[in-house]
DNA sequence: AATGAATGAGAGTTCATTCAT
DNA sequence: GATGAATGAACTCTCATTCAT
């Protein structure tokens, strides 16, 4: 019993999976209709071109990354356990789903990507960037723009992330902690 | 008088560019022989094949940029300044060669790299992130595997570099030399 | 409560419409099954395939102009009055049912006709055109062929209607009777 | 020796027959490749698309057309020898140009024409149409519209030359002299 | 050595037809 | 009986590669 709503997720999430690995240009929509078990013309029922999937992901998957960013943000918390709410929540983020990590990583500004999806783009780790507009003005981190301690603090992020997936790094529980101690110390005051 | 040298030289040079902006398999290799200057059947008697060409670009960059990073390394400095010696060198890379560096970071494990590119893909850093195994051994920087901290610090960087793509910083000097700043204190003991 | 027929129906005044603007191969079946306001499927179930509807249309059609123009027929009338009763009909019917005397038009000999409609094809303006073979024995009409003095008469109607599509005339009683008599005079003795 | 121009004319001589046999929907670039004796994708060389190759053929054959019918035109002959200019090279350009002939007549103002085929459409006629205009005006032939002559007498060409292709009339000098003469009666005062 | 016209395999996409509901 | 989601063959078109010049 596969409904409507049950044939879409299969065309996207074969459709991550594809993206991540080989990019947008160098996944055929045959291939793509044989790993989510329909057929070619079936997922033009679902979205009206090729690039409709690559947008819907990145909604989708950014979204999602944003939401699990900011579920449960400690709002009264001091500002190191804020933190590691971030640091904790994005690793976890891309622990438990890192095909979409690795998407959102590989089309970031990509030229098919449309209006919505470039909207949205910046605005999700806008928040956290955030964050450190009000640290800095409470000299709990540096004088800093909020700009250049949130893409430093991303990029060793992602960094990490990158590191797990070439089997360099394991990603546990200590070693995300130890590398979040090692974020906090090059951002705080 | 164009010599064998000059014209596989113009056909890396627009295929840096087009594969930098557009990816592999967005890159036509008509449209590159235009870019180039030359004609499509030319780039065969260079080389093989398409795959070929990004394996000579990626081998060629990921030289230069190792070669770039370990230029008058001051052997005998303090940990300190061998350090900003890495981050300076390598952000001076990333500003003169930004095609270079966005190539590199574009298809870091893509599947269409060949073994020796491979290979060389991890080894480049490898000699920078082997300070850290001295450094941290001397109690310099933090007892942390040298992987997680050559991947917190490249990925910083790299992190930098494309929020200045993107515009939203700008790559002085100020900014440059703040965030190795922030590198160092995210590392040292 | 719409019966069997009515359904048919349905879907043959869509397929009117569609073949007549669109041709048969640019008409899509699933957007004749919207036109017609039913489902794809259900055509299926009135016609073996999408050949079947143009050759039940093409049949129809050819049949319903061969009865307009044969109604009412005056047998006993003088041949000029019986002339008039074929321009007038077939006028009429062009101006009534716009849309198939195009389809008609549209798809003579068309490949995917059948048997069936291949042979009523030219055999609906027949009894029209046998008229002219006892006029032209009476010397009343031209010493010339029944196909040569049909296919002058009916070309020119033809040719009037369509200017009226191209809105280069108005097919106005007026218009209609002096064209009527243009062509009578073409073939008057 | 097959220079570019022989190519691309071998491409519309290929296209002129199918599009005439099967319509413009009804042929498959394949098809037409084969028929042409080129590789498919040779077509988009020459062709941006399918449909630059019927309106590149409508455009070529409307304007063959006109010549045809204004070569040698008898500028000061009587408005009865005029005629049979009109009428003799029309007939000579469909029997010479079959294919040619029944292409226009199917491609009529189809909808995938591009704006400079519309305009030529209607004005390639409208030189021989306005020759009504005078012998109205001198009362030489009825006191009609040029556009209601002009219909009928093409319209009455396009008769005969469809009963012919039909193998109802074998188009012979006779048959299109007496053709003429009769259409000449229709018209004139 | 260099070219670019030519190619056909394969890309993205459509559509006549089927069949589970 | 009626449906429309699903299909895969076939469509239009692209492009990595070849080869006659």
């Amino acid at each position: 019993m596969v409904d409507r709503t049950d044939k879409r997720d299969l065309i996207l999430t074969a459709a991550l999976g594809l993206f991540a690995e080989r990019g947008f240009h160098g996944t055929a929509v045959p291939l793509l209709a044989d790993e989510a078990g329909v057929g070619a013309g079936t997922i033009y029922r679902y979205f009206a071109n090729k690039e409709a999937i690559v947008n819907a992901l990145y909604l989708k998957w950014k979204w999602e990354l944003g939401r699990a960013i900011m579920t449960d943000f400690p709002v009264s918390a001091p500002a190191r356990e804020q933190f590691r709410h971030f640091w904790q929540k994005s690793a976890s983020f891309a622990c438990e789903n890192p095909l979409a990590f690795k998407f959102l990583e590989l089309h970031h500004h990509a030229p098919y990507l449309d209006k919505d999806a470039r909207l949205l783009e910046d605005q999700v780790l806008a928040p956290a960037f955030q964050f450190f507009a009000t640290t800095s003005a409470n000299k709990i981190t540096k004088p800093l723009s909020t700009e250049l301690l949130g893409s430093l603090v991303w990029g060793a992020l992602v960094g990490l992330v990158k590191s797990a997936w070439d089997g360099r790094i394991a990603l546990t529980a200590d070693v995300i902690d130890a590398a979040e101690q090692c974020c906090w110390e090059a951002i705080r005051a």
